[in-house]
DNA sequence: GTTGGTGCAAATGATTTGCAAAAGG
DNA sequence: CCTTTTGCAAATCATTTGCACCAAC
């Protein structure tokens, strides 16, 4: 994996030291597919090394972020979505109902990224938007119109 | 106020009962301009009602927005905040540098929406999405491009 | 050897819940 | 009355922090 020494190159040019705990949660991070909570990443760290601490996988978090190696997000469950920082940015739409997710492609936020960068000289983050809504299933299980 | 009416009118209907607390909550809500916490809600409410509890603020909200009478948006600071569904939908540009804030038309989500209802069938909230970036001002403050 | 990183435990802050009493319909 | 709602206190849950020790460089 020629990308995890670009990876390793990143964090040393930021003073950052390279850990076992810290390699391992970055090897978690770039495979897991999707996003994944601070508890998901210490489940699946803990199969290697058993006695690593929640706050050690906070404390990478927000180094990586501060890296822009990894992005949060707040899929609406109360709890923070870490997700390796991907090549294409693209978002979420999560159904308020079932909770169910789908990847959207940036192209459908473009246009309005760029209209935003016109009127308001805002600069929208590229990646990560969570979009609440209704999927289909639960719009046409509810009223479908007047709910 | 008649459209307070409306509101008891809804609450009724779902089997709710007009206790002064709800009733104080629900005047604050709505005379607040903007999204307000939890702990906002409840310093409000205490200056009318000072035993009022917390928890009585978050059932409320709880109760509200499964009436889709409030919308419980993140704004990115741990914890949550609420607004009275307004008439018009609208969004949020958030800085993640300086917090500012930026109320922005649905007219710039509008078409988005419409392709996602088309292309997934995703009925998207039409209220408050929140949007994070830079603003102008940091943006230029900050690399402007590289970073 | 320095300095940053880790595990542990305890603190924090937001939200939720159990329960008995109070109040709405 | 019956059921929801409330206040209180305690419980949860996610996240952060202090600290002594350990390890990377």
């Amino acid at each position: 994996m020629s990308c995890e020494a670009e990876t390793v190159a990143v964090l040393r040019e930021a003073g950052h030291r390279l850990t076992p705990q810290r390699l391992v949660i970055l090897s978690i991070l770039r495979h897991a597919q999707g996003h994944v909570t601070a508890a998901e990443i210490l489940e699946s760290v803990r199969q290697e090394h058993p006695y690593v601490d929640i706050s050690t996988v906070y404390r990478n978090m927000s180094a990586l972020k501060e890296l822009h190696l990894v992005s949060e997000t707040d899929m609406g469950s109360g709890e923070y979505s870490y997700e390796w920082t991907m090549p294409e940015p693209h978002h979420h739409l999560i159904c308020r109902e079932c909770g169910a997710e789908v990847s959207l492609d940036d192209k459908y936020l473009r246009s309005m990224s760029r209209k935003l960068l016109k009127d308001y000289g805002f600069r929208a983050e590229p990646a990560h938007l969570a979009i609440f809504g209704l999927c289909q299933t639960c719009a046409q299980q509810g009223t479908g119109d007047s709910d």
